[in-house]
RNA sequence: GGUCUCGUAGCUCAGUUGGAUAGAGCAACAGCCUUCUAAGCUGUGGGUCCCAGGUUCGAAUCCUGGCGGGAUCACCA
């Protein structure tokens, strides 16, 4: 039985007995009690007043009185100002613990109703260059709130829509062709990914270079940018490329695998996988129909040069091109295709992509327009708009060479997790692949836990140094208190405690016991509301709070040594619990925990 | 310039439908290991919640107007 649920049936009730009043349940606030004050539960009475016509005091008095003679679970209350805190019996609070220790899934929804099928996209590369800091914001989120919304019950079907075509890949492709003398991802002991990138920044300086003469022979900028000879061939390679010219394909195919076979290996070094790959190239034509079936039902408008457009000033913004106007298709048409197609493909209720709030634009526009052509599931399609990541001097930029690559940064973690375990003298006498399996878990527990914990709207700073701290409000910190339980498990089983669902209930129960029941009690509500506002950092920031609540009661709690048997069971008990949530919250987050460390 | 968004401790961040005295971590300083893992715990200092109005019993939170940062407004993606 939900308490609060049942709290909020008797304010109500008592409302009706006491003042002959029906309100509507929304009126009444519980919340937690804050820590500085007595109590579990908090009922707000200024809402209330209008119906009491009673001062404050005096109505929480009232209430209170009532909700204690009728709610047996209810052991006091007091009143401060407006505040009806209300205390549970403890014996309410270990019955809780012994309700939920045979749960394996605690705080998920396992059987929900009607389950709706949710489409994530993330990730979406481009293949012409390795993924960097900013791909990894994104992969370790979509990664999270696929999980997340999996915890609610529904089933998600995560995808991922590779950008393998177009003008920038063509200029690795060329630059290639030109430069690299054949040079295979094998003969240069580089991963695919990291040599296409090598080419995309030469393409690049070729480039400059040819400007910079152009306009020492006097061209103006502009113009010399568009009439350089590499940007002429690069766009000639591309026409060739839509054209299906063999020679173009083959070397486009050849490339883009090893880029592919490059970021394979980071999402496996990552974590993170996919259970539908779209390809660009395979998808671009896509929309053009839908485009057109707009234009014949006047949803869209053509210009006299024929490209097509959806004018949007009804709704605030201004016209947006669907359709060059030599027919072919730009980014959004392409969109609006796939997104039909995904729709169909999975019969899906609801879309989230993950993507940059670079592109709020981009996707107002995109829902506007596919509910304009009638597709009721336009409403059903959310972007998940993610802040930027920044580092301390500021943006990453390509052309200055600030980016940080993703696996340069996956090494690093790694080496940081073992130059810090050397240290500390932590991993002695582990056999080496064992040393090998807790180093990678913690230098990539801290790197993911560093993202995720932030909320994911908010532009965020990534300070290698900090970064790499694994002390306070960290992934290592909250692994750390995982592996201690499971040490003290371990000990305890020596010792003949085993954890056990029949704890006496009698028992009392210290401020920091009660504290960390009531933080167990409310994980599914923070699964679900996380869920809601698709925030993995939600989680994260409550198994940091659990951790460190728990690091306390361990502080001073003994267990093993503790002689009343009844009271160390209890404590094994909740210590088992807190475990259970930290590797259940960690694994939404992709984040595993070690048994030791 | 239009639209959107952010502004909380020196730094990085919490603070969810408006609730009580705004919280953590890092950094600084001072303590705690013959006792279940010290990657831990405890304490100290640190705040005009960008500013000014408004809404009300009550505002970091909602509204309006400023100031400051960012994004975006392509026949690029």
């Amino acid at each position: 039985m939900d308490i609060e649920f049942k709290l909020q049936e008797f304010v109500l009730k008592a409302l009706k007995d006491l003042y002959e009043q029906e309100v509507d349940s929304k009126a009444i606030q519980i919340q937690k009690t804050r820590k500085d004050f007595e109590g579990d539960f908090t009922l707000v009475v200024f809402p209330l007043l209008r119906i009491t016509k009673k001062p404050p005091e005096q109505t929480a008095e009232e209430i209170g009185n009532y909700l204690k003679d009728n709610i047996k679970q209810i052991s006091n209350f007091n009143v401060i100002k407006g505040f009806l805190n209300l205390s549970i019996d403890k014996s309410f609070w270990i019955s809780y613990l012994n309700n939920i220790s045979g749960e394996e899934n605690f705080g998920f929804v396992t059987s929900k109703k009607d389950p709706k099928t949710i489409l994530i996209e993330y990730s979406s590369p481009n293949t012409n260059k390795p993924l960097h800091l900013g791909h990894i914001r994104n992969n370790l989120l979509g990664y999270a709130v696929a999980n997340l919304l999996e915890t609610q019950g529904d089933k998600v079907v995560k995808v991922n829509l590779v950008n393998d075509r177009g003008i920038h890949i063509c200029k690795s492709m060329l630059a290639w062709q030109k430069w690299g003398e054949n040079i295979t991802p094998e003969g240069a002991s580089k991963k695919g990914d990291h040599l296409v990138g090598d080419f995309y920044v030469k393409f690049d300086q070729e480039y400059k270079k040819e400007i910079q003469q152009l306009i020492d022979q006097g061209v103006a900028e502009d113009e010399a940018k568009q009439k350089a000879p590499l940007i002429l061939e690069a766009q000639e390679m591309l026409r060739k490329w839509e054209a299906n010219d063999p020679e173009v394909r083959e070397l486009w195919r050849k490339m883009n695998d090893w880029v592919l076979d490059g970021f394979d290996v980071t999402y496996k070094n990552l974590g993170v996988d996919f259970d539908k790959v779209y390809f660009e190239s395979d998808t671009y034509k896509l929309g053009k129909k839908l485009v057109l079936e707009g234009l014949e039902k006047d949803i869209f408008i053509k210009k006299e040069d024929g490209s097509v457009w959806a004018d949007l000033s009804n709704e605030g913004l201004d016209q947006k091109i669907l359709l060059r106007s030599d027919g072919t298709s730009v980014y959004m048409t392409q969109d609006l295709g796939t997104a039909q197609q995904r729709f169909n493909d999975f019969n899906a209720d609801e879309a989230i992509y993950v993507v940059g709030n670079e592109q709020n634009y981009h996707f107002q526009v995109l829902k506007i327009v596919l509910d304009k052509l009638g597709f009721e599931w336009a409403e059903e399609l959310h972007h998940l708009s993610y802040g930027m990541v920044e580092l301390p001097e500021g943006k990453m930029k390509s052309r200055e060479g600030t980016v940080v690559d993703a696996d340069d940064l996956l090494a690093e973690m790694t080496n940081t997790a073992e130059e810090m375990s050397r240290e500390l003298g932590k991993l002695e006498g582990y056999s080496e692949e064992e040393r090998r399996r807790i180093i990678e878990t913690i230098g990539l527990g801290a790197l993911k836990y560093f993202i995720l914990k932030v909320d994911p709207k908010k532009t965020m700073t990534f300070d290698p140094k900090e970064s790499i701290d694994f002390n306070g409000n960290t992934g290592p910190f909250i692994q750390y208190t995982y592996a201690r339980i499971q040490s003290l498990v371990r000990k305890a089983k020596d010792n003949g405690l085993e954890p056990s669902s029949k704890l006496n209930e009698n028992l009392e129960l210290s401020a920091k016991e009660l504290h960390l029941i009531k933080l167990i009690y409310s994980y599914p509500e923070v699964l679900k509301e996380a869920a809601e506002a698709y925030s993995p950092a939600q989680v994260a920031n409550y198994v940091y709070d659990m951790a460190k609540e728990f690091n306390q009661f361990y502080h001073d709690h003994p267990i093993v040594s503790e002689e009343n048997k009844n009271l160390a069971l209890l404590r094994l008990q909740l210590s088992g619990q807190v475990s259970k949530i930290i590797e259940s919250g960690m694994g939404i987050l992709g984040i595993h925990v070690p048994e030791r460390m």
